[in-house]
DNA sequence: CGATTTAGCTACTCTGGAGTAACCCTACGC
DNA sequence: GCGTAGGGTTACTCCAGAGTAGCTAAATCG
């Protein structure tokens, strides 16, 4: 019996899934830094300590491979949301919370929320991704609210909670932007700062309180 | 020579002035349909009804051209806004006014915003351009809040109404993108809703009023 | 009515970078 | 101890598209 050492994990040959992870999580970063079109594959495969027909041969083409780092960030986006949302809380404690994990997502993954955004809703192949995600988040927000309106006695007006909705996701979109660009900043600050500007509005506006011109 | 086949359907020879101007525009809609990237030089110059070597004399590199683009409907978009606010009025006039222009702009030029923000906020060189752009409206919404709260007696905070500055930008965009994409859709009609969701809330916020989380 | 200036063209050059062909190397199964 | 499969490489091909050289011809001027 020899004394079988354990193969050493050398440096090089690892395992398809393994290098396959890798390769996405340099993708994200080089997109990231320097866009679609100016990330080259070369600077991708070198990123990951990879040479590029490896790319090729694991991802396919770069659209595939930058299509493939949008539904990763893209899903792990949703699921910083899902994972601190409880459908039994009333209707502003999840909102609440979705926003902590909104926040909690951006700050942690400022180079996955700088592929989505910035680089993913400006392309066309991929826009209309992005769009979809986009709308699944309005649609969920719009639920919130209908509830929370609902909830009160009022009456939810369909269009009002629409586009409650997607003011709503702008606006923490922006706020996305200042912090992605503020690493100093608090995820969790931002989160409650806009839940306070969101919600009193909100709140007045579904319960049939409404601004008037003063004039004209 | 006898038939001289010079053939040109080429109607005129226009003064510079005229042809930079049409070169412009159609430099415009080529980049909102196709991106930064994927828009060549020869099918704006298709597109302008003119040669590729005379976009190249007249307006300079593809950036000089997707630059003076940028410049331009930025500051259209801000002349439609600065047009209809008058410095008389009460904070949440010029707040409603800014919003029609605002959506005006967008309603009436969907290719000039999506050259703006769908191409330019993507790309590394003129990013700055549209943060900076950006940047001032939000001072400029910073200070109508300010001067509201002011009015009203109450405290104004600098850091709650730089983020509710950001977050009233971030969902005028939202529902911009949203406007940009529904053409049937009345833009006066998406001001009248930003508005009534954005002021109530941010008057009850910047008053003082809190919302806070009913557990942990 | 020549000279000059300005609008305009065709037909190139040249480069960056996507994608590939063809080969090498080592661990493992038998 | 050897065949093979899968991880890995170098060194290409090829093309779209930015940018240019160098020409023609219509206005304008003196």
């Amino acid at each position: 019996m020899l004394a079988s050492v354990p193969s050493r994990p050398t440096f090089k040959r690892l395992p398809r899934a393994v290098r396959e992870q890798q390769m996405l999580e340099a993708a994200v970063r080089v997109f990231a830094r320097r866009g679609f079109h100016a990330a080259s594959m070369d600077e991708i495969a070198d990123e990951a300590g990879i040479s590029k027909p490896m790319v090729y041969a694991y991802l396919g083409s770069k659209d595939d491979l930058f299509r493939a780092c949008v539904n990763q960030e893209g899903t792990r986006l949703l699921e910083s949301i899902v994972a601190v949302v409880r459908d039994d809380l009333p209707a502003d404690e999840q909102l609440w919370r979705g926003l902590q994990g909104f926040f909690g997502f951006v700050g942690a993954h400022r180079e996955g929320w700088a592929v989505l955004y910035r680089q993913a809703s400006a392309r066309e192949p991929f826009a209309a991704d992005i769009a979809a995600l986009r709308g699944r988040m309005v649609e969920v927000i719009a639920g919130m609210l209908r509830r929370a309106v609902l909830a009160s006695g009022a009456e939810a007006r369909e269009p009002d909670l629409t586009a409650s909705a997607y003011a709503l996701v702008g606006a923490a979109e922006s706020v996305a932007d200042w912090l992605a660009d503020h690493p100093e900043a608090d995820p969790d600050h931002s989160a409650a700062r806009l839940m306070n500007f969101t919600w009193l509005g909100a709140r007045q506006l579904l319960q049939g309180e409404l601004w008037q011109p003063s004039s004209a």
